[in-house]
RNA sequence: GGCGCCGUCGCCAAGUGGUAAGGCAGAGGUCUGCAAAACCUCCAUCCCCGGUUCAAAUCCGGGCGGCGCCUCCA
């Protein structure tokens, strides 16, 4: 497949580097707080680079993505709520999970911590081979990374130094160091932070050591084949794991970049809009989701519609118009269901294949969700137009439903959806009672009480369909 | 100030040289006990101004507007 690397600036053709095996790295939360739907734009942008890979490409893949559990922000909101540090993060990272999941991220094959042990030491491994190959200085017991034993540090960002704002604030640390742009691999033991010693000192890891020593560790012999997260970490953190990686190993850190563009929030009509920031305190959860009447696939849609390295500007207004779009889809699935049996429609196979074709092709093309999805609405509308023509029987729902399998194995939205269907607010078992109830009282042609039936089933959020002689159920 | 992205129907959004996908909303119609769903028809020449070309939403130049990075951030 086809795939953009911000180091080259370029799609490229994309393969494993070896044995059909993706040995991909993304950089995960944070866990301070619960993550946001922005976050959660760029981890489902990035699952579906996976599922892609895995289900469409046809490749292994070996898949970590790390929690972030120590940095300023843990140890201090750590601090605030009086809990040890990995107890706190803990409890954030079980929130993840949650979320993950409720969102459709197959789970990855590791998800490690910065703060367990055997990461710990591999960082005290990286920074002892930085400091053999001469990249690193110590400073008032921290130690830093001397970006001008670098010649090629900046080729990720390629930023212009000499041309930043004057009086942009460039050193955010208190600590001291000899270049304004050199960055800490490990910072000295403050009073009252947790510390630990891999054998380079007591300290804690600067930011961006633990990706390195991680992706080192875990993914075996550099470079790998993808890095990936979201578009603001190119620079400093993307940026300066290329150096350390690079400087520890002597070899190419990652063959490809993958960044995914930011979720912009609009909070009023034709305001304008920012980026979604817990820095900037306009966040929304999956909880405020729910808390408005989403579904969490409902989301999900709404991610795979703008192509992933663009700014996706996220309003409730899109979210209704999103739901609307996954009920077309789970309309039509459900209608498949009560086909009649009948000869199989000699041209449909083309038809589907040909729809296929298109749908991977366009996934192939640097993840055109947004182009596949309107490939499986084409094809939902010439096949609705079938069902109404009477020309669709039950084998060829069969073939129809493999195919929508298919595309959902890198989409992701209709399974999700169907799980959250399982859970209906009413017991499955009193909604078709209630619709055999209704069913006699049309018989009867009492529809009033058909009506009420319906009525209250509405109001208990299931919504009732009669088709032909047949009645279906929705959540609504 | 430097670097970069973006500007397509009321809303969301594909399309990067060959004459505008798809979704939502809207109008009219078919079907229907009602409701819903579904189907059919209708609904844009691509921010503005120049230029290149047989041909531009797509390339170039200049505006105007939105956003990002340069500092913690997905």
């Amino acid at each position: 497949m086809r795939l953009y690397n911000t180091l080259t600036r370029r799609e490229e053709e994309f393969a494993p580097a070896a044995d059909g095996q993706v040995r991909m790295y993304t950089c995960g939360l944070t866990v301070y707080a619960r993550g946001h739907i922005g976050n959660f734009r760029t981890f489902v942008a990035l699952d579906v680079l996976r599922r892609a890979l895995r289900h469409q490409e046809g490749y292994g893949m070996r898949h970590v993505m790390n929690f972030t559990d120590v940095d300023d922000r843990t140890i201090l909101e750590s601090q605030k709520a009086g809990l040890p540090l990995r107890e706190y993060t803990g409890r954030y990272i079980e929130a993840f999970l949650e979320d993950a999941a409720a969102l459709g991220l197959e789970p990855v094959e590791v998800s490690p911590r910065a703060t367990d042990d055997e990461n710990v030491a591999a960082m005290g491994e990286t920074i002892r081979a930085l400091e053999a190959n001469g990249h690193t200085y110590r400073s008032d017991g921290s130690i830093y990374f001397k970006i001008a034993t670098l010649p090629d540090y900046g080729k990720l960002a390629r930023l212009d130094h000499a041309g930043m704002k004057s009086g942009a604030r460039i050193d955010s640390d208190k600590y001291e160091k000899e270049d304004a742009r050199d960055f800490v691999l490990w910072k000295a033991t403050q009073p009252g932070e947790p510390a630990w010693d891999p054998g380079i000192g007591p300290g804690r890891p600067g930011w961006h050591i633990e990706c390195s020593a991680m992706a080192l560790r875990l993914l075996g012999e550099p470079p790998i084949d993808i890095h990936a997260g979201g578009i603001d970490l190119i620079f400093p953190h993307h940026e300066n794991e290329i150096a350390q990686s690079e400087g520890a190993t002597r070899k190419p850190f990652s063959r490809f970049w993958v960044h995914v563009e930011h979720l912009m929030i609009e909070e009023e009509p034709g305001a304008g809009s920012e980026k979604m920031s817990k820095s900037l305190g306009n966040v929304y959860n999956l909880q405020d989701i729910a808390e408005r009447g989403f579904r969490a696939s409902t989301l999900r849609y709404l991610y795979l519609g703008v192509h992933y390295r663009k700014q996706l500007k996220f309003s409730w207004t899109a979210m209704a118009q999103a739901e609307e779009a996954v009920r077309r889809l789970v309309d039509f699935l459900a209608r498949l269901e009560a086909l009649p049996v009948r000869p199989a429609r000699p041209d449909l196979a083309s038809r589907l294949e040909a729809a296929g074709t298109a749908f991977a092709s366009h996934i192939a093309d640097d993840l055109n969700t947004a182009a596949a999805i309107g490939v499986m609405f084409d094809l939902v509308r010439a096949l609705n137009s079938s069902i109404d023509a009477g020309e669709l029987g039950a084998s060829d729902a069969e073939a129809v439903r493999t195919l929508f399998e298919r595309f959902d194995r890198v989409l992701g939205v209709l399974s999700l959806r169907r799980a959250e269907d399982e859970r209906p607010p009413v017991p499955v078992e009193e909604i078709e009672r209630l619709i055999g109830a209704r069913r006699d009282a049309r018989l009867a042609r009492n529809f009033a009480e058909a009506d009420r039936i319906r009525k209250d089933l509405d109001a208990r959020g299931i919504v009732l369909e009669d088709t032909g002689s047949t009645t279906r159920w929705k959540r609504k």
